[in-house]
DNA sequence: ATTAATTGTGTCAAAATAACACCATAAACA
DNA sequence: TGTTTATGGTGTTATTTTGACACAATTAAT
């Protein structure tokens, strides 16, 4: 039964960043951990692998227990696999990347798992490795999201595209030029106009989008250009 | 001690996609087991990660084993972890991506390990799921040859601009308009024209370049775009 | 009605791209 | 020795994309 005895056997751990945007910071779910060990101090929400479950699920239900969110957008970054990562006992943690829209989580999960939404700017020291995860995580968005059209993941079912050029210039701290930015996202077909105008603004409202759901799973593997090319000189 | 005493240790694994270019196909090296389980089908190269041991070091250590190598390219690509991909125990399996240099490797290492380079077309069926992570990893080396400028780690270290197409050519499976291509690579400004010419041609004589070690670290990070934009269009 | 803040759209010059044609070089061979 | 053949190297041009920029329209507050 046992055709490999020799290799050993090690811890597998589940590690979510969570990713927000809430109208004018990209924020970060993060826990404070009340329970040991660590305990009191922050880190990424996580997890053990059971053994009777696939990676994906696991990292499904992790989301789930916290937000209380199903199919939402997840990818797996990495794998980390320093020998003392964790202090206590060797262990190995896959780091999965999730964006959700900030206002569909569940409060009371959150409440209850003592987790907070934290800007990028304000967080606090993480344990273990979290901190490069995170580093990574951020690195990984603003990488995808110049290609990839990632952002809606971020933003309410409907939108305007103000709202839009806030969440790039939040990924990544720079403004970005109405018009051209305005031209380039119309270009690539994924807004559908619903005609409607959003009703909270206090001068001018602004025209609410929806998502071409069609054209962006068709499209989405293709690259893109959003972000000026400036923003591309390394 | 045990801190964790109630979730399950799991076997981890690495396997090793390792791409190469011979001048005209692009090919995996592959092995054929001589060993159980599924002695004498076809798999990519792995091992089982040792309790004292990085992740990233066991992929070098693996590597090493079989090509003789070190400080090649490696990126570390997906973990695996599908409950029953190893029918004889559950395995997870951190995959890696490596590109070598085709000449460089140790062809008796290759050799005593059973090993064989295969053009992509050619590929045998592979055991478990590694097929998938073939897959997935032709997909990796297409999308990252497309913006940054990892296909010279499939090169000598000397070479033409036309050895160089071919490469490009190899990758994508299309043919490239020699002139747009040669413009475009050199104004990366990436080539170093060594003044020397190729010597093993039959006919004109290419001039040899080699990679400019310096802007290439510089500039790794930063987006290219090597293909043509029609190759873009999913 | 005027002001202030924000949204939507147009213009234009510069740069990048794709399509294309010509000449140069070197080996093979008549 | 000069012609052929295969390949390498570079220039031109029209089109498209980009980035920088200016002006008009809408809404609420005053």
């Amino acid at each position: 039964m046992n055709n490999y005895p020799q290799a050993s056997r090690i811890l597998l751990a589940i590690d979510c960043i969570i990713f927000g945007f809430d109208g004018k910071d990209i924020k970060l779910l993060l826990i404070k951990r009340n329970f040991e060990p660590e305990k009191g101090k922050w880190s990424l929400m996580g997890g053990f692998l059971n053994a009777d479950e696939d990676l994906s699920d696991g990292a499904a239900r992790i989301l789930y227990n916290l937000t209380g969110l199903k199919n939402i957008y997840v990818e797996q970054l990495e794998t980390y696999g320093k020998i003392n990562r964790d202090p206590a006992e060797r262990t190995v943690s896959v780091v999965f990347f999730a964006l959700i829209q900030i206002d569909d989580h569940d409060s009371e999960a959150v409440k209850s798992h003592n987790a907070s939404w934290i800007t990028l700017e304000n967080r606090p020291a993480l344990i273990f490795d979290h901190e490069e995860m995170v580093c990574k995580a951020i690195e990984h968005l603003k990488y995808k999201a110049a290609l990839h059209p990632i952002g809606f993941e971020l933003l309410p079912e409907f939108f305007t595209i103000p709202q839009l050029q806030k969440l790039y210039e939040a990924i990544y701290s720079i403004p970005l030029d109405r018009r051209n930015f305005s031209r380039k996202l119309l270009s690539t077909g994924l807004l559908i106009d619903t005609g409607s105008k959003n009703s909270n603004s206090t001068t001018k409202k602004a025209t609410l989008y929806k998502l071409d759901e069609v054209r962006y799973k068709e499209k989405f593997h293709s690259f893109w250009n959003f972000m000026p090319d400036s923003m591309k000189q390394s």
